[in-house]
DNA sequence: GCGCATAAGCGACACCGTGTTGCAGTCAGC
DNA sequence: GCTGACTGCAACACGGTGTCGCTTATGCGC
């Protein structure tokens, strides 16, 4: 039924096929930044890639088959990770490099990220993250071997991505307010010792049932 | 320009406006939840309420208008808040039996909460539950007096909104795999701890630097 | 109860975006 | 250069939108 070759998963050669795609990709993008997703039409999108409307229709199904194509292939750019550094010793120092680096990356690409998250694309990013988070916890596993975790680990895997990419997307909504080194320590410090102790709580009280779910 | 008596601001009294717009939400919030926002027509909503489309019109201006109208009413069933205990006195067990009824009253409304987030409106849930956090915030600095945080608190807010958010909504949208009281347990935990500390990593060499940004 | 204000019903209208089709051109790649 | 494809173009039917003028009926205040 899909007159269309299925770009994501066969390899295109045609350089026409890439160059319209390209232009469509790009203007959409650009239209949603400028006013949304739903104010943008399919007609506005040929006419911003100065391509006949009809021709929008041989490549994308609907406005909607656009948007996951163009998510998933800007997602696709932002499928890097740095190397975790053994966890076996872990330092302050080491995470917090590690965790300016991936800000670095973040920064460098945020007109990227603000147009996933503008297109609704903050779930596929999560689950994108997911796959590192698994990535790394399976890494810490291998290497510490089995530990019994207060937490159900299936639970652990979805919100530590959920609260990892609320920490990127406020930072960068927020227009970057602090220099990645110094977002890097307050992040560190927050998964470190937990919202309630960056509060101030006196947590020696809570620490008494401390591991005992 | 607007026909609509805003109803958000002055009190309608008519028994006539209060059932079509009563009807209307409903309405919508059913066909959201069956087929997806983009997927609900004007008509739609109005044939399943039983109203005219033109009457829709009188007291929407569009489906989004509708949207946010009924969202707004749904947060504001949602406005609840227990009592939180002395900051001074916390113990694992208060904060968890805490934890536990926020989490009872979720499981109550869960069908409410789900439509909330269904209608995209988890931003406006995080807006309200930052006034919630606020106000948790300000007591404690009022108790405790002013302390030093290691994290400016002007990002601790918005940060603990997105992250409570996260928790709720992921063991909404999970079918509630856990008991109330179990998950408050995992919540508090993770919130207590972080999930570093929660994934049993040795944070000793972590503990280094504690609390030098 | 009664009359009045007004909400709701009804049908029609123009407008716009959508998705499709057939044909003619143009260009890439063998 | 030839062939097959991609693209441009024009037109079409369809459906959703938002509005209007008129009529009906329903709740409110006296």
């Amino acid at each position: 039924m899909a007159p269309r070759p299925e770009p994501g998963s066969e390899q295109v050669k045609d350089l026409r096929v890439i160059r319209t795609r390209k232009a469509l990709q790009d203007a959409f993008v650009a239209l949603v930044r400028e006013r949304g997703l739903e104010a943008v039409t399919v007609r506005d999108v040929a006419e911003r890639a100065m391509v006949n409307r009809a021709t929008f229709y041989r490549h994308f199904r609907d406005k909607y088959d656009l948007m996951r194509f163009t998510i998933d292939s800007l997602v696709a750019d932002l499928a890097w990770r740095p190397v975790p550094a053994d966890p076996a010793s872990f330092t302050f120092e080491d995470v917090v490099d590690h965790t300016e680096a991936v800000l670095n990356r973040l920064a460098q690409h945020a007109d990227l990220f603000r147009a996933v998250l503008a297109l609704g694309g903050g779930p596929r990013l999560t689950l994108k993250m997911q796959g590192f988070v698994e990535e790394v916890i399976r890494h810490r596993l291998e290497v510490l071997g089995h530990v019994e975790t207060p937490i159900p680990k299936g639970m652990i895997v979805p919100i530590f991505s959920r609260w990892s990419t609320a920490l990127w997307s406020w930072w960068l909504m927020e227009g970057m307010p602090y220099p990645p080194r110094e977002m890097a320590v307050y992040v560190v410090t927050l998964l470190r010792d937990g919202p309630f102790r960056c509060l101030g709580l006196d947590t020696r009280r809570l620490d008494a049932n401390r591991g005992t779910p």
